[in-house]
Formats: structure tokens, sequence, C-alpha cells
DNA sequence: CAATACGGATAGTATTACTATCACAGATAA
DNA sequence: TTATCTGTGATAGTAATACTATCCGTATTG
């Protein structure tokens, strides 16, 4: 059984809904395979274009620009993460194992069966890794904020952060917590794949030692042993 | 009684020695100036020349790139860090005020009397917020960190390293967490000022509790109370 | 049948990110 | 003293980027 899986988009990510038409799709996925194999700063709809067969005016039809279009494609793996978190942790009765499940999940090691048709998740986490802070690191920042383009990240937030609080519900940091480990669960599979005398890990392949890294941080934070 | 500060930077991160001229200088100072107020995307050679009354051309021999330019300031940003720290806790016996005062200089809350003449060290500090993950976050981080422009980073993470296992020798991550504070102190500062639901600090312009989430988290992870 | 949506084709502009060449003034070295 | 080197200014030019605009055909729908 194949389930499909649609999310809904802040109408604000877009001009015209890309994933409402052949064309639209065929850019999603052709931005997501460029992106991954030469980083967002070589990445023009130009180029784009050529790939797809269609004209750099046919892209600007669905996307302002390429900064928007990288905003999308974050705002749809926020809200990917967060209902994978919500759909895997939903018979789980201990918080210890929902949080275990969260991290396993920010490391892509846990995907349930439904599957976008043209988004590439595992590439799409690729790009997160290397691209996703440049989304929110802008001089826009605010402008875009208030027409919601982040609420995708803060509602995953608020989730983690519950999570967090069912573990402890004492804890003074909990949406702090959880934008921490989101942040790092990226941040150091970076560091290992590109500047591994930032970290401690003996493998580059292998991401068991960064998976204990944030558990054993969380779990210290929340003083469970 | 001023205490000049020269910080001896990798030969690949400029053509001519900026730090060298009177023009380098103003480079320096300019450039500082004008990403911190509009950002490092609207930042061009073009505007800093015309800001400071020189030509495009001239900007170019001193740097390849803006994006060169950038990963200049970061690597200057670090070095200058790593010796605030050096400076400020040989003195200091306490392994655990060590840290604490680690993380004060992360957070720019203690600064020794020493200073650079032309460049702000506060600025560099928010455009570093802003900006700094993006020195590294991209395509060519492989060749970039070949010629050793990131050092002063591994340097700090170093110094910061060795401190964290004066704490607790026993403690298996000791880089990784060095460079999840470094990251952090940041990331939670941007989030402060621009995406707040994304943390839980009651006030945008106090930073008194985000250090006290930082060293919740590290002490939390080192076992000690 | 008319209206509208979708997308292909072409053209054009301002800006960006450089590269190249020439000229000149001041310091230094032979 | 003359030659040369260094630092900077001035000007020009190019390829690519990041758009914007217009026209036109075809498919869909009401």
């Amino acid at each position: 059984m194949q389930i499909e899986l649609k999310i809904a988009m802040n109408q604000h990510l877009f001009i015209k809904d890309p994933e409402g038409s052949e064309l639209g799709r065929k850019i999603l996925f052709h931005a997501v395979e460029m992106i991954q194999l030469n980083g967002f700063e070589d990445f023009t709809f130009k180029k784009l274009a050529k790939n797809i067969g269609t004209t750099e005016a046919g892209i600007y039809r669905y996307f302002e620009n390429k900064h928007r279009l990288l905003t999308y494609l974050t705002a749809w793996y926020w809200s990917w993460l967060e209902y994978q978190i919500h759909i895997q942790t939903k018979n789980i009765k201990d918080p210890k194992s929902k949080l275990k499940i969260v991290i396993m999940i920010l490391m892509m090691k846990s995907t349930s069966e439904a599957q976008s048709l043209h988004i590439n998740e595992q590439k799409l986490h690729q790009i997160i890794i290397t691209e996703g802070a440049k989304a929110y690191l802008t001089h826009h920042v605010s402008e875009d904020n208030k027409i919601k383009l982040f609420k995708p990240y803060k509602d995953l937030c608020a989730s983690i952060s519950n999570i967090i609080l069912e573990n402890n519900k004492n804890y003074t940091y909990p949406k702090s917590l959880a934008s921490t480990i989101i942040e790092n669960s990226h941040l150091q599979v970076f560091f290992n794949q590109n500047l591994p005398s930032l970290t401690d890990y003996s493998s580059k392949k292998n991401d068991k030692e960064i998976i204990s890294f944030l558990e054993h941080l969380v779990f210290s934070c929340l003083k469970i042993s």
C-alpha cells in the first residue's frame, strides 16, 4: 500500500501552487536534485528551467525567487517532520521512548510508510543540513515571519517541546531545548561530514554516535538517566 | 592604557593583507559596518568601494570575493574569541568558573581591555550571529578546509573542549559539546531577537536567560550541579 | 462557443561579480 | 640620481544573475 502525502502549504510560499500542476511538481523535484547536488548558491532558475525543459519565466510563475523556493522546501520539511513525529509517537506511552523517537526522526533514521511522490525526503534532509538555516538567516526574517513562513518550524518546535515537558514538567526551557536539538542534529551531521575536528565521532558514515550525543544531552538536561 | 591587538591571519584569507595598509583597514571597518547594517546578501564590493571612496577593483586587490571576506571576518572572530578565553581564564583555578567565563565570552558579556582599532567587536559579534554559519555552509567547504581557513574555529573548539574535560575528564563528546555551545549561543540570540517562539525567554533585550539555559545545558551534560 | 488557465517563446533591463589595462605618486634601492 | 617597486585611482568591459514584460498557442471548463 502506497499512502500519498499532501502537506498544506502557506499561500505566501508560492505564487502558484507547485503541487497542483505537472510543471510545478517538476520544479520541486528538479530543484531538490539540483540543490542537493551543487548547493543553493550555484542553483539558478535559468539552470533549473533548462533541466526541466521549460523557460526561466515559467519558474517565476511559481516562485517569486530562489530564496522563497528554499523557504518553501524548508517549510515542507518542517511540516513533514512534525507529521512523522505525530504518527510515530501517538501510540507510545513512555515519554522517554517518545523523545528517542523524535531524535531518530530528526536524524532520518525512522520514516513512516507515507511518502511524497515528487519530493525525495532523504535528499531534502541533506539540503536542510547545509542550506536549511539560510531560509531564516536573512535580513528580511522579520517580514517573512510576519506572513507566517516559519509557522511549520514553530509548530514542530512546539510539538517537541511538549514531549520534553512530558519527560520533565518542571524543565524551564523546553522550546529552547527543542530548537537546540533540531538545529544541532543537522549541525553535528554537517560537522561530522565536513569539519570533523569540531566533533568526536569515529565514523563519518555512521550516525550512531551523533544520536548517542544528542540523547545524552537531552536526557542530561531533563535529569533522566 | 590602550593595548592594541593584532591577530595573525591565514594567508589564504586575503590577497593582500588588509591590516597592512590604510585602504585595507578601511575595507575591514566599512565591511563590518555595512554587513551589520544590511546583511551579507545586500553587501557588494561596488557598494563598499563607494562607501570608502575607492573603486571596485581596489577591493578585489585585497579579497578574492565577498565570501572570502566573510570567511576572513569569521576567522578573525574565532581567533579573537580564543584569545579572550585564554587571557580571561588563565588565572582561574576552578574549572566550573572557567566554563562560566567561556559562556560569558561567547555571549559577549565579558571583554578584556585589549581592543582592535579598526574592527568593532560588538558589531562583528552581531554579524557572526546572522552570517557566521554561511562561512562554512557552502558547497566548497572541503576545499576551504584544506587550505586551513577554519583552523581558528577548530582551535577555539579545542580550547573549550579542554576546559570541558577539566570539568569532567570522562565526558565522551567534549568537542561536539563545544561546537554545540558555540553555535547555539549565536542561534539562541538570533531566535530570541527574530523568532522568539522557538525559545522560552521573557526578554528580547536581556541575555540572562540564554546564559542560564546554556549553563544548565553544559553543566547537566557534565553532571555538575 | 467564449472565457480562462497553462505554459512555451522571446526580448529586454539593472545589477552582480568579476578581469584587465593604464596611469601616477611616493618610497626605496642601486 | 635614476630606476623600480608598491599602492592606489580611473576606466572599460564581460558573462552571468535576477528578474520583468509581452505575445501567443493549446487545452480545459462552464
